[in-house]
DNA sequence: CCTTGTGTTCTCCG
DNA sequence: CCGGAGAACACAAG
């Protein structure tokens, strides 16, 4: 699942490869992952170039040379965004279950070639995710609605402190609403939390102080890490090299149901559903 | 049936 | 009856 790290990791490597590149063509092979009609998609990016890209949250951004115009990618869970010089892709590491040798796959749903012989390929198993171009009026319509960026200066304990005092709700129904804090998804909400040695389902504001604080430094440290290790490929994310991410081995309780604790070194690590999602916890270490 | 991200709908409460 | 909060449900497809 493309969290904040996988996809601030896509959004560095495409910001060094492909912006002022000249979009020569654009193929659209299912249009139901293009939101707008497939037509003034591609008359909107052919000969246009990307400015820059960013993101909020999990949305990717990519400014058009085009005035007012803006490309959204939401990968969702299986989405890939991968940048490649020829057609052929060597996938980092080894045992990788989908036939990812070369592209396009059966999985590739758009293709934006550009005007040196490269291409972008957005590739989705589930195609769950989309492509949306819009202008700055619905683009800032689309942000209003995301909480604060947890790797931000302003996102200061002070904050952290005032949206979560007030919440009746679970502390992981909190940490996975994107708009109070933008970018974190099922795997490092369960890790921030087991970090901070706290029980996903109590409620956020009965949290003491030293908790609060505790999840606080936890989710900058856990996400920080996580950029730094190029995020957590599990099944099918890739970076836009298509290398998969190394936080993998990093990964405390996500997807370690029944393994031993690696803190207590007893306990093993039990999955219940909180928010309507599986989540991984320790019994003896968090409270 | 499961998986997760997100948008919508429903319910509760003051 | 309204609005907000939060929970529940719906949906995507393999």
């Amino acid at each position: 699942m493309p969290e904040l790290p996988e996809v601030q990791t896509i959004v560095t490597d495409l910001n060094s490869r492909i912006l002022n590149k000249k979009i020569k063509k654009v193929e659209v092979r299912l249009k139901k992952i293009v939101k707008n009609p497939t037509k003034s998609f591609i008359q909107d990016l052919q000969k246009s170039t990307f400015k820059n890209i960013r993101r909020r949250g999990k949305l990717l951004i990519f400014e058009l040379s085009v005035k007012n115009k803006y490309l959204l990618i939401h990968l969702k869970m299986t989405g890939q965004l991968i940048y490649c010089k020829n057609n052929k892709i060597t996938v980092g590491g080894h045992g990788m279950s989908k036939d990812m040798g070369e592209l396009p796959s059966k999985y590739t749903h758009v293709i934006f070639m550009f005007s040196d012989g490269s291409k972008l390929f957005y590739n989705d198993l589930r195609r769950f995710g989309y492509l949306h171009i819009v202008d700055d009026k619905k683009l800032e319509k689309i942000l209003e609605k995301f909480g604060i960026e947890p790797l931000d200066k302003d996102f200061t304990l002070k904050k952290f402190k005032s949206l979560i005092e007030n919440k009746k709700m679970n502390i992981k129904a909190f940490l996975l609403n994107q708009k109070f804090i933008a970018g974190i998804g099922n795997i490092y909400a369960d890790e921030t939390l087991f970090d901070a040695g706290i029980l996903p389902n109590r409620s956020a504001n009965s949290l003491k102080e030293v908790e609060v604080k505790k999840l606080y430094k936890a989710i900058k440290k856990v996400l920080k890490k996580a950029v730094q290790y190029r995020g957590t490929t599990f099944n099918d994310y890739l970076d836009a090299d298509g290398n998969k991410g190394s936080f993998l081995k990093f990964l405390k309780v996500y997807h370690r149901e029944g393994k031993k604790c690696l803190r207590c070194n007893k306990e093993k690590i039990k999955k219940i559903k909180v928010a309507g999602r599986g989540t991984r916890y320790c019994e003896k270490c968090q409270k």
